[in-house]
DNA sequence: AACACAAGAATTTTCGAAAATATGCCTTGC
DNA sequence: GCAAGGCATATTTTCGAAAATTCTTGTGTT
């Protein structure tokens, strides 16, 4: 694994877990005293992430976090409910009993992990478990541009999430997360397609909205760093 | 618009029309010679494909242009029947009266070109209008995510669509192309989503079929450069 | 006071060379 | 004759500095 590469994975997932946040200017000076490099291969890093809508670049004024908005959140959920939907469905017409095994795997890993809630630093593991258990579902799809398209908005999705989630406050969203997952499972092993694909619809519109209306304090602002307000005054 | 973005935009452009063919190494030393540059801006622009699937990279090996088969040919087309169905139907439901002029204005100008047909510049050319016209269609669908994806997918299609068309016999497919348009055009222009749809999901199976029938020759292998076959004989 | 302009500083972008790694060839040993 | 190992070459990857551009600050003019 190269330089590049480490790059890649070290500021895609600070990105994502909010380490650097929304809107953040990124310069080529800090970044390379934060990840110790030079800066060849945290361009590389940077041009990728462009491609992935993870940060924006701008000609000669170098790169900056991407930034969030209700907006995208919604249009990110739809697409996602869109693709998702699909890929399930292929998945329960195509899979076989390695893909229904995985599944099962997938499902029991992370429920062991909500068991061990109450430290911090485990829900990157979490969240990592929470994720495979979405892939396995869509595992059998045998659609790579569908998986692209599911990793791609579920890392758009999880910068909304995050936050959220490091909220202890987070269980007082008034659903049980893992009764969901275990219906979707139980669903998509019964090959259940039309109860499967709706469970997963409901499951990600509830996520969106219980953001949404966690959203407001401040973060809703859908603009990208309006001075104006402050600078202008007295 | 910097060296990068120039790198960015011509070896895109290159291994769409098939300029750079498909698996051929990307070697830094060429590509510094061909496109007078150093390094650098290539390496980013070539991490930018990368990302969008167009060239494949392995550690320390360099990149490559990325493989075609038609397992992805298949693939890229129902996905994008899948969003773009969908992306027109939100359009056919959000446009105004911008958006239905930008309609008629993209398929006159489609038309206008391909009335133009015999010189093989013009390849280019037409190419450009006719993305313009399946964009005018989506482009009140306000989803800048189902968006991306669509230019993904246009990208990735065209990639087989290109070598085909230089064959002169591209007519002999038997289909009148501009007369699906426009059918395709006066369906969405009347709202009937229903219609439109259909034809839309028409009109990219019809071509993905067409191309599969002409890609048997040489190009159907879907492994990628695998010596075993030949080498092992007798 | 407001604006335009210019010099200096900060920052991004690009280059050319050095370091790291892979590839091909040739020798050596069996 | 053939595989294993090692040297030379080719290639990718990374660095550090130079070039190009933007941002900031201060000055002068209206």
């Amino acid at each position: 694994m190269t330089l590049a590469d480490k790059a890649y994975h070290s500021i895609r997932n600070d990105i994502i877990r909010g380490e650097l946040s929304a809107d953040k200017p990124l310069r080529m000076a800090d970044l390379s005293k934060l990840y110790e490099m030079g800066f060849s291969p945290l361009r590389e890093a940077l041009n990728r992430l462009q491609s992935e809508r993870l940060v924006i670049a701008e000609a000669l004024r170098g790169f900056r976090v991407a930034p969030l908005s209700l907006a995208e959140l919604h249009d990110a959920t739809q697409s996602r409910i869109l693709i998702e939907t699909d890929a399930l469905r292929a998945s329960i017409n195509n899979g076989d009993d390695a893909w229904e095994a995985g599944i099962v795997s997938a499902l029991h890993s992370l429920k062991l992990q909500v068991a061990k809630k109450g430290k911090n630093a485990d829900i990157r593991e979490l969240e990592d478990r929470h994720h495979a258990f979405h892939l396995s579902l869509l595992a059998a799809c045998n659609s790579p541009w569908r998986l692209e398209f599911f990793e791609r908005l579920y890392a758009a999705c999880e910068r909304y999430r995050i936050p959220i989630l490091l909220e202890a406050a987070s269980h007082t969203s008034g659903r049980d997360m893992q009764a969901e997952h275990s219906a979707l499972a139980d669903a998509t092993l019964a090959r259940d397609t039309d109860k499967a694909t709706a469970l997963l619809q409901k499951h990600y519109m509830a996520t969106a909205e219980f953001i949404s209306s966690r959203m407001q304090p401040d973060e809703r602002r859908d603009d990208t760093q309006n001075n104006r307000g402050t600078a202008g005054g007295r």
